[in-house]
RNA sequence: CGGGGAGUAGCGCAGUCUGGUAGCGCAUCUGGUUUGGGACCAGAGGGUCGCAGGUUCGAAUCCUGUCUCCCCGACCA
């Protein structure tokens, strides 16, 4: 794909003669995609699976891939960061010293000497040993690192595509400084360089709030391409440019509206009785049988702790648990664990559906929505029964209130502009600020100015390489195929000869790709002995922004069509205004 | 790991219920006619029917076991 083209200069190829190439395109779609840019990226001949999660890039693919990584590369390079190339196989007793060789994802295996060793799955590690012990004064800081590279996680269930591989392709980026407030500056640095990165890759994207997960640290964001079939669940502010993920996504309190109650025929609220609720077990059941909104009764959850001690959790019925909330709020090593039927039964009396918080030993943790709630209507403890009138206080205690629901469409906007709604993401890049967990664990540290010895403070930044194509196909392509965003294209013309046998066309078509070429335009010529119309099909599929369409007798008129991917837009125009024509024309694409 | 589905030619599938010469479309090769939106005719190559065992004169088909893949849920770029 790149040649050495003189002493010193590299120089990407930028013609492509298909009948002399290997190129395959397919009718079918493969059987195993769900997602258009999936389907794409196969029937296209971009990529093909070897095994589940696993795939090999085609020469198109890769020249996409290519040109990804050279927007990467610039604009880190121009923000002052280093490519490096960590190894993919590395020493499992680096693993051993952060305490993270447990994780599932990393795959682990011996060599003929039996010394462990894993694939490379980030490298936090490797970049911490590489510093250390030579990264030592604080006047070589701030120093920021990156790579791109192959990584492997041994994911539970690999889809859709490149989406979710088990081996792919990441840019990480790795940055060192000598305090908290100089770490956060590179973090923000960081985010810069990745706004212009995705805005020149031409992605539609949000920056959210995100969790930071496994890696740890307290500050995250995502860069998320907007897109249906996106796995993670987005709030966006509808009048700011406040985005969350929904893992994370704060609520700010909103008094719940109780008319409903007075309406239903339960309407005196502090009427405290004991009904029967046969073979009601949801919150929607129990709300159309008392005709009261879900969102003023409650829900009761029981779940455990790390230790296996049990808690109770009170939820409006419209609410949902957010769980990842809850493992901050109540300071849990793992996400708490439901209790099955059997131990809600034995701690509560009753099956689930049944259940409430009153004369319960354990703590009972309330999400903050039911603040103002004075009288409950929850579970009788008692299979098949309610309780209407339970007093906060009096029949139960609350241990602490919090923000433990996921947030939803309608909630007020955390920064106080505008109501959320949901959308869809693929996320493309996380960006972390680390603090020291990696550096203090690893004895990583420098001399600071006051010769006293500190562990740096770290950030990592990644970028998904082929998920950031992928999802370009996702968010630019139509029933007939791709249409890639010319920055990342992998050639920016498709010439389509519909006479490749005629010498006296093909000498014109030489020189035409040259011309295109001095005018730093890319060419697919598709020179093949192929009907026309399999051409153009084929033309679609690839999704080139600019096709030229030239056979024997348009050439004869001195005419040759060009047509623009994206609009569909056609011009004829004559050989001698063609290759500046193009040129315009490339301009407008997106 | 829990739940659902599928393994038959490079790709997409039928055949399995009811056992009897392994098929269709696309792709590939040969020859010919075609040539501005996935052409047509004639011919050809390509298979341990996922694997192992069993029943049977005979198994893609029935039985047992096993492996793999895909989809929905718990993880992440």
């Amino acid at each position: 794909m790149i040649r050495l083209n003189g002493p010193g200069t590299l120089k990407v190829m930028k013609k492509f003669y298909w009948s002399t190439g290997f190129h395959k395109t397919f009718k079918d779609d493969p059987s195993d995609a769900e997602i258009p840019s999936h389907k794409l990226l196969v029937r296209a001949g971009l990529i093909k699976k070897v095994a589940p999660g696993i795939y090999t890039y085609g020469p198109m693919a890769l020249k996409s891939l290519r040109k990804i990584e050279n927007i990467i590369r610039e604009e880190l390079d121009e923000a002052g960061c280093q490519e490096l190339l960590m190894p993919m196989v590395q020493p499992l007793s680096l693993w051993q010293e952060t305490g993270r060789s447990g994780v599932p994802e990393l795959l682990k295996f011996k060599n003929r000497n039996d010394h462990d060793f894993c694939l490379g799955a980030t490298h936090e590690e490797v970049i911490t040993d590489f510093v250390r012990n030579d990264l030592t004064s604080y006047k070589d800081l701030p120093v920021s690192l990156y790579q791109i590279q192959t990584k492997y996680r041994d994911e539970i269930r690999p889809r859709f595509g490149l989406m979710r591989g088990r081996e792919f392709i990441m840019k990480d980026a790795y940055s060192f400084d000598e305090n908290e407030e100089l770490a956060k500056v590179s973090y923000q640095k960081f985010k810069k360089v990745y706004q212009r990165i995705f805005d020149r890759l031409g992605l539609e994207y949000r920056v959210v709030q995100a969790d930071s997960g496994a890696i740890g640290g307290s500050l995250s964001e995502e860069f998320q391409v907007l897109a249906q079939i996106g796995e993670d669940l987005l709030l966006v502010s509808d009048q700011s440019d406040f985005a969350a993920n929904r893992e994370i996504c704060a609520r700010p309190y909103q008094a719940t509206d109780f008319s409903s109650v007075g309406t239903s025929k339960f309407k005196d609220p502090s009427h405290k009785h004991t009904f029967a609720t046969p073979g009601l077990s949801t919150i929607q059941d129990l709300a159309i049988f008392t005709g009261i909104d879900a969102k003023c009764l409650v829900k009761s959850l029981f779940l455990k702790d790390d230790a296996g001690k049990p808690f109770t959790v009170l939820l409006r019925g419209c609410d949902e648990l957010n769980p990842i909330k809850l493992k901050k709020v109540l300071n849990l090593k793992n996400e708490a664990q439901m209790l099955n039927e059997q131990e809600v039964l034995k701690l509560t009396g009753a099956l689930p559906g049944s259940c409430g918080p009153q004369g319960l030993q354990t703590p009972i943790y309330a999400d903050h929505f039911l603040k103002e709630f004075q009288y409950y209507m929850v579970g009788a403890n008692q299979t098949g029964f309610h309780t209407q009138g339970l007093k906060v206080d009096v029949d139960f205690k609350i241990t602490s209130f919090a923000d433990i629901s996921f947030a939803q469409t309608g909630d007020l906007s955390p920064d106080g502009k505008g109501v959320l709604k949901e959308i869809r993401g693929i996320e493309v890049g996380h960006i972390f600020y680390l603090g020291t967990k990696y550096s203090q664990i690893m004895k990583a540290i420098f001399q600071d100015k006051n010769g006293k010895t500190q562990p740096f403070e770290m950030g990592c930044y990644g970028i998904g390489v082929g998920r950031t194509m992928q999802s370009a196909i996702e968010q630019s392509h139509d029933q007939n195929g791709i249409i890639w965003p010319k920055s990342i294209a992998p050639f920016d013309v498709h010439l389509a000869v519909l006479d490749p046998k005629n010498a006296d066309l093909m000498t014109y078509v030489n020189s035409l790709v040259k011309d295109l070429n001095k005018n730093n335009l890319s060419v697919f010529i598709d020179d093949r002995n192929e009907r026309p119309g399999v051409k153009f099909k084929d033309a679609d599929l690839i999704g080139l922004p600019l096709r030229l369409t030239i056979g024997q007798k348009s050439f004869e008129q001195n005419q040759v069509e060009v047509l623009t991917r994206f609009n569909s837009e056609k011009t004829v125009v004559s050989l001698e205004t063609l290759v500046e024509f193009c040129a315009e024309k490339y301009h407008e694409c997106r």
